[in-house]
RNA sequence: GCGCCCGUAGCUCAGCUGGAUAGAGCGCCGGACUUCGAAUCCGUAGGUCGCAGGUUCGAAUCCUGCCGGGCGUACCA
């Protein structure tokens, strides 16, 4: 397809050069002009559009002339296709009569590798997402940097990316010390087992129990410092809750990642990490890189960046967010020597990364330049900011557990549950389908509301509908194998293969790889999930008009049986790269 | 104040490396089940693309200004 495209590129250049001639227009002129490629806004007007406006000055002709003189000139050889001249563009019809068969085979033959491109061949690209704090659980902001992150690495090495998955705990600071003092004031001797809680959520209780209490107790905040303190110091009691508290919520966490889908390949710890930064600033300093001040912090100086200048070491010499990534980026590039590193955080970092990036230049590094900061908006909800205060932070576990009851309500008014067979397993993955698809269909920069209702919804733009197209080829293909000795001595047509919506799925179909690299180099998802639903909705608009397996024309019966293999073969391709678990059943 | 981002149909979002009458989903209204899963499909209505200039043969898309919103601008993370 692609190749057929750059056919018709040359093959259009070369009639304008021969137009040229013809009206005495400058050649060499010609050749420098970009020509355009695009798709015509309806079907029917053919496949391919190269719009002829820029020409027209050279040629001091009417650009719908000249789109009649290269259309007729192309015509002469049909063989590929033919050309209309429409107003001002000149658009081609395709002869895809071999490009069906190619394109179907070519997709079930290379099977669940179909779509992979060169595009970072060769590449070491880590990717950083999540990144929780140990103080309590996930909510929804963390599933969109979690999806983000899982997605975008799926993509990147679709992309032939050799990626690197790494996550950074943020288990020290104050705020893990808040709920350890509330824990140590009220918790007794209870825990999560004895309360029948969440591991994380019962730590995250006695996050929201501190908030309470300091507002009665003006000396809390001192009594968490002092804690912090004794922390730093090495005091075992300290260090036996920390650590105690600290695996309660990452096995929390973990929890929601194994349920969400979501996995890494290396831990990286705040607590161990955090002191990194602090030698490579002074090496900085002695070069000359950064300056200090009288009461001994060391600055940075940004107005190279037209920013102002920045503490990277506090006067009594203890390292900050910023000196501990310079040193955590220095020490990842020394364990596995990445060519890129992505972090997925939120926008509201854009700053903190900008800062972080130009420092890790000046500082010499040379693969600072393919830092890249990979930042996405907010997560509202319809009823507006989510607010901590207000208690109006939508909970991880307790929204996929709600998305999961509205699941099970569904599957059970169809009547449908004894047919999926592992109820538990299919709500799950319905769920999950609902979540990743919704959170992924916005690009990424954006802020965006969160409609749970909508999300799992079965119709319209949703994960679930996704899903639900992939259940019926599914079901189809099941039903073809049954009767498939029928079809003993019959070879698949694929010249039989008339129909409109045909035509446009095998297009589709073969733009995937094209669609792959996009999203690869966006490093958007969005890309992904815009192309699935454009994929589903026009298979249900085939599957609707077009009978399959009831058609009397058996080549054709198997011909359809090949295209359909191949749609199911690029949803479950497509799906794998935005978290939606392909069904066969729901 | 300054910096970055956003403003497209009632709502949620595409389109933004400039190109043919601005798209989709939801919702509304109306059609389609003796046939491969109607959890579906088809159709109608609905938009001064925040406003005003500019560049261009051509601007939702690029530039400038303004209005509205978000996020930053800590010796917090």
């Amino acid at each position: 397809m692609e190749a057929l495209k750059n056919i018709w590129k040359d093959r259009i250049k070369s009639a304008l050069m021969d137009s040229a001639e013809k009206y005495g227009a400058d050649a060499g002129a010609i050749d420098h002009i970009p020509l355009i490629l695009e798709t015509p806004p309806k079907v029917e007007l053919g496949d391919l559009a190269f719009p002829l406006f820029p020409f027209a000055r050279v040629f001091k002709m009417n650009p719908a002339q000249i789109a009649a003189e290269v259309a007729e000139i192309l015509n002469k050889d049909a063989s590929l296709g033919s050309a209309e001249p429409a107003g001002p563009y000149v658009n081609i019809k395709l002869d895809l009569s071999g490009q069906i068969e190619k394109t179907v085979s070519d997709v079930n033959r290379e099977g669940n590798d179909y779509g992979r491109t060169l595009l970072y061949k060769d590449e070491k690209i880590m990717v950083e997402f999540s990144c929780p704090n140990t103080n309590k659980p996930l909510h929804l902001g963390h599933l969109r940097n979690d999806s983000i992150g899982e997605s975008v690495s799926r993509i990147l090495s679709m992309n032939s990316a050799d990626v690197r998955k790494v996550n950074l705990i943020n288990d020290r600071g104050i705020h893990i010390c808040k709920s350890m003092l509330a824990y140590k004031k009220f918790g007794g001797e209870t825990t999560p087992e004895s309360e029948g809680i969440k591991s994380d959520h019962f730590v995250g209780k006695y996050y929201v129990k501190y908030n309470e209490w300091s507002k009665e107790y003006p000396g809390a905040e001192e009594e968490a410092r002092a804690m912090l303190r004794a922390w730093e110091a090495g005091d075992p009691e300290v260090t036996a809750l920390w650590e105690k508290m600290n695996n309660w919520t990452i096995s929390g966490v973990q929890e929601t990642y194994r349920k969400t889908g979501i996995s890494f390949d290396k831990f990286y710890f705040e607590s161990e990490t955090y002191k990194l930064g602090k030698a490579e600033i002074l090496r900085g300093l002695e070069k000359g890189v950064f300056y200090s001040e009288k009461d001994g912090s060391v600055w940075a100086d940004l107005s190279e960046i037209n920013l102002d200048k920045k503490v990277l070491l506090r006067s009594d010499g203890t390292s900050l967010y910023l000196t501990q990534d310079i040193g955590t980026a220095i020490a990842r590039h020394k364990d596995w020597p990445f060519e890129r590193l992505i972090y997925v955080v939120g926008s509201e970092q854009q700053y903190h990364f900008k800062v972080l990036f130009f420092i890790l230049k000046k500082l010499g590094f040379k693969w600072a330049e393919k830092l890249y900061h990979l930042s996405y908006g907010m997560v509202n909800l319809p009823e507006g900011k989510m607010k901590s205060r207000e208690g109006t932070v939508v909970d991880a576990d307790d929204l996929f557990q709600e998305l999961k009851s509205i699941a099970f309500e569904e599957i059970e008014s169809k009547d449908r549950i004894s047919e999926v067979g592992d109820v538990e397993k299919t709500t799950d993955a319905v769920a999950l389908a609902a979540l990743n698809y919704y959170l992924l269909q916005v690009s990424p920069g954006k802020d965006m509301i969160f409609n749970p209702k909508d999300s799992i919804s079965f119709n319209g733009n949703t994960g679930p509908y996704l899903q639900y197209m992939g259940a019926r080829i599914s079901s189809m293909l099941r039903k073809f194998e049954e009767r498939k000795e029928q079809f003993a001595e019959t070879s698949p047509d694929f010249s039989s293969l008339r129909e409109k919506s045909e035509r446009e799925l095998v297009k589709l179909l073969s733009s995937f790889p094209a669609v792959v690299r996009e999203a690869g180099e966006e490093m958007s998802p969005a890309v992904v999930t815009g192309y699935l639903y454009d994929l589903t909705k026009l298979f249900s608009r085939f599957y609707h008009d077009v009978p399959v397996l009831n058609d009397e024309n058996k080549s054709r019966v198997l011909a359809r049986i090949e295209l359909v293999k191949a749609i199911r073969q690029v949803l479950k391709n497509g799906f794998s790269l935005v978290g939606v678990p392909f069904l066969d059943r729901m």
